[in-house]
DNA sequence: CAATGTGTAAAGCTC
DNA sequence: GAGCTTTGCACATTG
């Protein structure tokens, strides 16, 4: 599944076509480059990289330099190759408005292709900013950041189901469990507020909301925070500042699994 | 010098570190990433592509999809390849912030280095805006647009302070040199007129208007066209039109309210 | 050096 | 879909 072509003919370079759309393609050598669209550009000759992924974004590199691309094509966009005249021609067409990039290799290194079936799809990222305890202080020290006329009581309060993060009154003074998460939260979350709401429910006797506290929340744990009558107040998280000499930042657990 | 291992053992692709830095290294396969810095961030198990420039750059695109990269570090950095427990390690390290991407590589598809020789400093690329040519070619065509009795005469005409995008005459018959812009106007552009200004001053011995002409400038811009006793009209630079019959994307140029 | 503005910005989220 | 905001924005320019 692997195909790759060392300082291989143009002909050779044209058998990667088919794998085009399907497979991710490398192409490595000495090129120019034309741009047209929004704007226009030309590239002079230059080692550069390219890469066409299969859901259609094209990126041309500049080899040596530079964290952005010279040029490059956002999904959704096609490409292609041609032979022409002994030059490898890689253009990519974007679908959605006309723009182009024609890339004339003149002479090619590398050329490649990989499996596709290393691809697993879970490959989202997450992002951790700063702790659970800083989203804490913050609300402790602006209340309002919830809602208007928050009060909070208290934090890590033991309840049947387990420990909650954070209680307090609303403006009416009903009562509200926080739950708090830093990063993009999963059912999990949900249904732990859930069982929370439901022992000071039951604990209590009276009317109680629940809060989840979050920068994000995915698509499932936002139905199932409807269904169950829950709420989500969006909290960005502050980016972390480093003062005081150079910071050690230790890149903690990974997040549970919100696996369902 | 194109050193190309394909599925290759992580001792061999280690013998890619002495490249780094020097030329250009690509390596592919299925990775885990770790980003720690301004944020931090856990990807899971993916294809992935990494690429470390002689600059330092060093970017780490998901094989399958999204024109930005998983994880980045811009130069100047630094990266090292380490083998650990059957695990090529990519670990890139900025050298002017505390930050951090390592990249746990379970499997190498490809991992190559480029010949630099290839490399010319001629990488340069060139822009050439549409708009700016459109709105020449608006004014061209309709004079009046930059004021009542406008008779354009030349473009692209050059003087002692460079070369001027437009000139011609006023209703008074005074001379005329316009700046175009085909974006907000920055100070640059007042003071780049205000030379223009002065050189033809200086080589007609007559007075010389000189006209900005852009969608907006900025504060700074204006104070500085008021104290050169220069002027500014603004023109917004049209919408891209297609030459084929469907109709086509406009540049979205938010132009602020400009209030004063 | 920091502050500011630009970008073929891209990408995510709200409506 | 259009519109708006965010980005680990990156990067150039200006003060």
């Amino acid at each position: 599944m692997t195909k790759v072509l060392v300082e291989p003919d143009p002909e050779e370079v044209k058998q990667l076509s088919e794998a085009l759309g399907r497979q991710p393609v490398i192409l490595a050598g000495i090129c120019e480059a034309e741009y047209c669209g929004r704007a226009e550009s030309v590239a002079g000759p230059a080692l550069r990289i390219a890469m066409c992924k299969p859901d259609g974004t094209f990126i041309l590199h500049n080899a040596m330099e530079k964290r952005e691309p010279t040029n490059w094509n956002p999904a959704p966009s096609r490409q292609s190759i041609e032979v022409r005249d002994g030059c490898v021609v890689l253009r990519s067409r974007r679908l959605d408005v006309p723009e182009e990039v024609v890339v004339y290799f003149h002479r090619v290194f590398l050329a490649c292709s990989l499996p596709k079936e290393g691809a697993k799809s879970e490959d989202s990222v997450f992002y951790l900013f700063k702790s659970e305890e800083d989203m804490k202080r913050v609300i402790r020290e602006n209340p309002s950041v919830i809602e208007p006329g928050f009060r909070p009581v208290s934090e890590e309060v033991e309840c049947e189901a387990g420990v909650a993060d954070m209680v307090g009154y609303d403006e009416k003074g009903r009562f509200i469990v926080l739950e708090l998460k830093r990063a993009r939260a999963g059912v999990s979350a949900a249904s732990q507020l859930r069982r929370y709401v439901e022992a000071f429910r039951e604990e209590r006797c009276e009317e109680v909301r629940g809060i989840l506290v979050a920068p994000s929340v995915t698509d499932k744990c936002r139905r199932l925070l409807e269904k169950y009558g829950l709420e989500w107040k969006k909290l960005e998280p502050e980016p972390l500042r480093e003062d005081g000499g150079k910071k050690q930042c230790t890149l903690t657990e990974f997040l549970d699994g919100e696996g369902d």
